[in-house]
DNA sequence: TTGAAAGCGCTAACAA
DNA sequence: TTGTTAGCGCTTTCAA
């Protein structure tokens, strides 16, 4: 009656029905779907038979119900339209993936208002939550993690939290730069950051204008990009018409970048490695389109979504160390969007073009 | 006691614990976290106070259990390196969310063994399933369906199939592709297409062939790209290495026209607009950008995701009309990569400069 | 190894 | 409008 009424209704099977067509019990159905359940080969054949005549799949929320496992993390992201986030998004869905994980996707644009985001996120039980969102307040990530969810700050992180991050050397990888470009003699620069709250960006800054007042050469020229492409366009553009306009710009992401570059050829007449340098940050894929050949510093993606898989089960197994903050570095890789220094430049394992550190100021 | 263990283990609170703090039963909490249900005005004020004290949220995973809504949907993609997707992820996300309903994203990467993924998409219970993915076959889409589950095809459908599906008027618009270079004064055209499989690069691909044939021109000069980067690069070497090249060159999407005009640029020393025409499809965020000014046939993603929403909506309503494939126009939107016609280029209401078509052959 | 029974957190039909 | 009650589909003790 109730298995006619089911098929009605399209309504998937239970284990209660292959339960009864296998002429077993419910137990016996579950633990046949369980990973390392006792169970005998003649029941588990039996249930497996009976499953695969009526279609039957667990159902993972009824599941999640009993063993407080959802198996689905939260990934909240900003922006798509800056390349990084794609990558981002794919590798943690591959890598995830591979561990039974699956990401439900949250797409914050720009303004956080008084979060109804988090409301919306702890509805659902997740196993954890991916914060890879630079408009996200740490906050926000603070009250997950009391509500228990565990959380990872991604590419944009707090200081002041002790909420666990992932993110890139970003000191080391600013001086870097500052070193590279000192090293190809240049002598004006610009900066072009991100927005003034985001601590990753002002990172990247300071170490940047330190390196250079360091060497005894002039602080950078500071324009806000906002991290989007419009705001780094307007902010080139205000670089390069200053009667002094910088000789080498340094982008805080690669999508700003990637505008800069742009701005600097088509509408000043410039071409990036010749007369003008530009430097990114990320190493997005399309970095080293033909049309771009852009030089920048690369994030370890790969190591920054296989740390964060670890942070999220420690998190899970409560064995998480306190204040984890992890930071990766990456390597300056040179293309064709900034002139090249004498010497210095390395081959990588990866027959890509680097940069190492020539010096080591203060 | 209850109360104290979820204390300690940081358990969320459940509605039991609101209605004991409130004083009230299960009911009344569920009914005011429920729209629409009737509470009278102090029951509710009591329910929201003991809410907020307990930091209180419904378990959507449990609710979904009754209510048989999961407000969830699957989002299956393949590769998000085409440009084309990240954008489309992004409004399903930002349209579906604000009637509620959240992405899981699966990620499918090419080869579609014998569908794992059929199984991962029926444990959960999803609300309805989006497959934007080439690389998925309707066979799959028809088994979801069958299982109850709401499945629209995302511009990749398969005709032969009764899986509703949204996609542009691939005709038409290689048709009105065809039109364009024709009255450009091209004479030799390429054609770099998708996979064999795919239908969507086949129509596009037969229409525009039978436009030329239809005016006395030759047929096109077909190249493989798999829809990819690189493949596109080789397809693209291979037309140009002709000792006949072609002047225009239609890709079946922008992802591979993005890569066709580089390789042409950089390593035949051609530049797009003026010794080679170059069009794509889709019309990306990035086709604009100043170093492609891709002219490119744009997909109405907005409309697409409108009907997307609306179709789900439908199914779950039971009220989708049978075969339901909804075919959208788009406009052929003139930037500088290929060369433009004497005459017949209007403006768009939104200041885009685009192409109607100036004849109707056969 | 197996089944009975209780319960995960929630909703909804029913009766009050 | 409210509370009682019976599930939604699953897992997991506990006894057998």
């Amino acid at each position: 009656m109730r298995n006619v009424s089911r098929r009605l209704g399209r309504q998937p099977a239970t284990s209660v029905d292959v339960a009864r067509l296998a002429g077993v019990s419910r137990s016996a159905v579950s633990r046949t779907f369980t990973e390392g359940a006792s169970v005998s080969d003649q029941t588990r054949r039996k249930v497996l038979g009976a499953a695969r005549k009526l279609k039957y799949r667990p159902n993972l929320f009824a599941r999640s119900l009993k063993t407080r496992r959802s198996f689905i993390l939260g990934l909240a992201v900003s922006a798509l339209d800056n390349q990084f986030y794609p990558d981002i998004v794919q590798r943690l869905s591959e890598e995830f993936g591979k561990i039974g994980y699956r990401l439900l996707l949250f797409i914050t644009h720009g303004g956080t208002g008084h979060d109804p985001l988090l409301d919306e996120l702890l509805k659902y039980r997740l196993d954890g939550l991916i914060l890879a969102s630079s408009s996200i307040s740490s906050r926000l990530a603070e009250e997950c993690r009391r509500a228990g969810v565990p959380v990872v700050m991604f590419n944009n992180i707090d200081p002041a939290s002790s909420v666990p991050s992932v993110e890139c050397t970003n000191e080391l990888a600013a001086r870097t730069v500052a070193d590279f470009l000192v090293a190809g003699e240049h002598r004006r620069f610009g900066f072009i950051a991100g927005l003034q709250t985001d601590s990753t960006s002002y990172q990247r800054e300071r170490a940047f204008r330190d390196f250079l007042l360091a060497k005894g050469l002039p602080a950078p020229t500071r324009e806000e990009g906002e991290f989007t492409f419009a705001g780094a366009v307007r902010a080139t553009r205000n670089l390069l018409k200053l009667k002094q306009p910088p000789d080498a710009i340094f982008c805080t992401n690669d999508h700003m970048a990637l505008a800069a570059l742009q701005v600097a050829r088509a509408e000043f007449g410039l071409e990036p490695g010749e007369n003008i340098s530009i430097v990114g940050f990320d190493n997005v894929p399309i970095a080293d389109w033909p049309c771009f050949g852009l030089t920048t510093y690369s994030q370890p993606t790969a190591d920054f979504v296989a740390r964060t898989i670890r942070i999220i089960q420690l998190s899970l197994e409560h064995e998480l160390p306190h204040d984890l903050h992890e930071q990766l570095p990456g390597e300056l890789i040179i293309r064709t969007s900034a002139r090249l220094p004498r010497r210095g430049i390395i081959q990588s394992a990866d027959g890509l073009r680097i940069w190492r550190m020539t010096t080591t100021p203060k």
